[in-house]
DNA sequence: TTGATTTGAATTGCGTGCAATTCAATTGTG
DNA sequence: CACAATTGAATTGCACGCAATTCAAATCAA
């Protein structure tokens, strides 16, 4: 039960007409949808490996920016995840009560929050190192088709930037 | 600035040594994080055309299942998803405190919910059928290109979701 | 039939995402 | 220099996602 079978609807009973904007609330809508299932299942895919690192997906996506690239602001960080203070805001502090981040503050502006890590959080790199294979394991696929996966997204995520509104 | 290059990184002076770790703690994340980025951007993008409907994009996603088919429990509608008790529950309550769905008791099983439309939520069928034609709009690309992404998608989700654990 | 197991929802708790607002520091302007 | 506008973070509020637990109803097994 519940295979994944092809977008062949059947209309119905209680459903008035089989119009034009049945199709589009099916077909185009499935490609958001699939975008957002698999999304949600890679985020839970990662859980298990990040579970022994203490971290979730988002506080692993910054530890993946501070190990390249430390003292960068939260709107720095911000940019590269796209995702604002909002959500940077608690989750650095989570970051920052497991002693694994430090939020100073910029001499030349004092608005300015300086992200580095500490000897614990550069040492958490190492543990992190085979997450990447075993994720690769999960999702399964050639490479070339990841990195197609990976180019569309980024169309996507490009266009839907360009049209704000 | 914030111009999307490609993966090509200068090591920073603080970290050690750039092995074969760093190049996976980058490329292969990459394909993740583009499409957890592209994910958020597409709810993102979606909320100024459901604002109208008064509607979340996961409260979309109910709907559209519910335009489709009536009288399923929680449990068809969460495979269906992929999502569970602990979001749709609350989701459906929310739903149902709008007026536009019935939150009913089997007689066959007790336990189980019969989820159903109001006539306004019948109707909100209407408002929501040039959704998709404004969201292919914000996305872009070629049907070919969709159809291609729609598919990786599925088959990344359908692989994580038999590599469980 | 009874008792154990399974199942469908609901509940609890936590960590996001993000819009909207606030606030202080900085920059731009007359 | 004053003062308005901008900017970087933080805060607030709301709606997810989902693991874990609970609970009652249904099913299975002895």
């Amino acid at each position: 039960m519940a295979t994944t079978q092809p977008n062949i609807r059947v209309n119905p009973v209680d459903m008035a007409e089989n119009t034009s904007a049945d199709n589009a609330l099916c077909l185009e809508n499935q490609v958001c949808f699939s975008l957002y299932s698999a999304a949600n299942a890679m985020v839970r895919a990662y859980r298990p490996l990040l579970d022994k690192l203490d971290l979730t997906y988002p506080q692993y996506l910054v530890m993946l920016v501070l190990w390249e690239e430390q003292g960068i602001s939260v709107k720095t960080l911000g940019d590269k995840l796209f995702l604002d203070s909002g959500t940077l805001t608690p989750l650095l502090k989570r970051l920052e009560s497991k002693g694994l981040v430090t939020r100073g503050r910029s001499e030349q502006d004092e608005r300015v929050r300086v992200l580095a890590l500490t000897p614990a959080g550069i040492a958490l790199k190492t543990q992190a190192s085979e997450i990447p294979h075993l994720m690769r394991c999960k999702v399964g696929g050639e490479a070339s088709e990841l990195q197609a996966l990976k180019a569309m997204c980024d169309q996507a995520l490009k266009q839907l930037h360009a049209s704000i509104d």
